[in-house]
DNA sequence: AGTTTTTTTGAGCATTTGCTCTTTAATTGA
DNA sequence: TCAATTAAAGAGCAAATGCTCAAAAAAACT
């Protein structure tokens, strides 16, 4: 690469963060931003939709809105959480997790602007690697990212949601992927694999981790884990047969939060859940799906805070 | 107040916020929203409008654009700057400010969101009191917020443009305001405002600050100081013969960036102007009128981390 | 080089948004 | 209590934006 031409793709995105920030920031109208770059009015409005869509220019809301404020207050005494924060709610489900995604984004983000080395664990899914693109950039070397659970699908390729490796690059931290499927194939193989360096290491990393943000979903045949491969037909069943009623780093627990005692759950590969009063425990989901399996685990302690949608804290609350 | 009911001025914000988020952040179009919230599509575009004027929904550009970033670098270079800040032009002048105010605003909350105790001293003006506004809230109580200038006019009345009161408010901190005008009648008025109390306070805050951020502007018939009373007919017209180019916090210093040894400077309230290598003094300001007094300020070693804009900086590398 | 495929561009149109002006409601002051 | 004043709401229209589609340009592949 020499220093005067970019890539094409660099140049663009440069075109479009400045298209966006006179049109955001300026508020000048697409028009006179074509004018002033030299561009068609059409050519202004995809720079400004790509600006967006690939979150050059984010939108953040600083204001307590009360009723979310009181959800999360109401919540807070319930569960007995270090917090919780409440975004507003929105009927269609991917909208809200994009709010619940920027709400992450924003206490991932206070944690890792300090400057003082802070370690953070994650877990894996659609929010948290959604809250990861909402994150903006760092240059924090002195950071680490930890992952809690093993990225790999059975089959062995890679998941799109994997979170640490984006985390680390966004912030420029140091990186510790789980080289591990969510599950072994057998209890000996994941008794091996336990043994390895790779894992002592990740186990010593969360002892002095400040905090985990952990995703959560349902145990059905709908779920994602089984959608993406990461549990076989018959582990669900195996998992709905013993009451299992959602899943958290690939730990299945029941309707009382109680991790359960399968067969499943000791092929388990992630890092163990475990509720210290010393780390924060973040869950972090929403929509209809994740009520029944956020308020098992809010019920077993299994996180110390929690960052939903008001649809989902409403229902939190209700019986 | 009861805890059922707000204010109407609340409930109005919030349901701006709530409008703002379901349109930014959801992407939904107004009339969604207005079904949803239960309101007339226009209802919603004036809560809209109001969350953006009010700044509860704030737009952040995250992607360094190059062209920027090399003037930032040669304006770092030439001026043996610590940091150097470019934001996208814009012919526009007044939106060209709220672009720095922006820029500004991020420096800032990246120096008062860590925990650590941290002073920091503030001038006055426009662009530094639009900065505030764009500033997140925090709760900070652990912070001090200090005044270079006092925020009278020789009138007497309180500028509108009193930023310590503001940013102090905006992010819970203690706010040490300046007790004074920014010129007093007579030097030896002077010299007894020097000696009060408050005044010895606010020169040992100074001490332990980890930066200021001061505005800049031109010393003329058409400027800011003059326009807003801040100095007489005679003050002006006495620093014009004396070749006054610019002034920062109210010391007016020549086209190289000298601090003029004139009578008037002999009345100026404000701390000192003083560049220590310890401490960060940021100059912010853009626009054709303050090229002149930036260039001077900046030959003459008064500040060592600028915030501006595109045309500006290309002006101030120019010849 | 010629051809095919893919990408980019701008015109045209539908939708969405912003604004003005009139009507309606609310608040204030006598 | 009633009129006067002020603020809020809604209709209607103009401006701005987003989207589709066909043409043009660029890239990839003979």
């Amino acid at each position: 690469m020499d220093g005067t031409s970019h890539h094409l793709a660099d140049r663009r995105r440069d075109d479009a963060a400045r298209a966006a920030w006179l049109y955001f920031i300026g508020g000048r109208t697409q028009d006179e931003i074509a004018l002033q770059l030299d561009l068609s009015r059409q050519a202004v409005q995809r720079l400004v939709a790509l600006a967006v869509s690939e979150k050059l220019i984010k939108f953040r809301l600083d204001y307590p809105i009360a009723s979310c404020t009181e959800l999360a207050a109401s919540l807070t005494e319930r569960y007995e959480l270090e917090f919780c924060d409440v975004v507003p709610g929105d009927p269609d489900v991917s909208t809200a997790m994009a709010g619940i995604a920027v709400a992450t984004a924003m206490r991932l983000q206070r944690l890792l602007s300090s400057k003082a080395p802070t370690v953070v664990c994650v877990g894996t899914g659609r929010t948290l690697r959604a809250a990861v693109e909402e994150l903006d950039s760092l240059d924090r070397p002195q950071h680490k990212v930890v992952s809690l659970v093993g990225a790999m699908a059975a089959a062995g390729h890679g998941s799109p949601y994997d979170v640490v490796m984006h985390l680390g690059d966004k912030i420029g931290a140091r990186r510790y992927p789980m080289p591990a499927p969510v599950l072994t194939d057998t209890i000996e193989d994941r008794q091996a694999l336990q043994k390895q360096r790779a894992f002592t290491v990740l186990r010593e990393l969360r002892e002095q981790a400040r905090a985990s943000f952990v995703g959560i979903s349902e145990i059905d045949w709908q779920g994602p884990i089984h959608r993406d491969g990461f549990m076989t037909d018959t582990d669900i069943s195996t998992l709905i047969e013993a009451g299992a009623i959602g899943e958290i780093t690939g730990w299945s627990f029941d309707a009382a939060g109680r991790p359960l005692d399968s067969i499943v759950n000791q092929r388990v590969a992630s890092l163990p859940l475990e509720i210290s009063p010393k780390r924060l425990t973040v869950v972090v989901g929403g929509g209809p799906k994740k009520v029944a399996p956020l308020k098992a685990a809010l019920t077993g302690r299994l996180a110390s805070a929690l960052i939903t949608d008001e649809t989902t804290a409403e229902a939190l609350l209700a019986p």
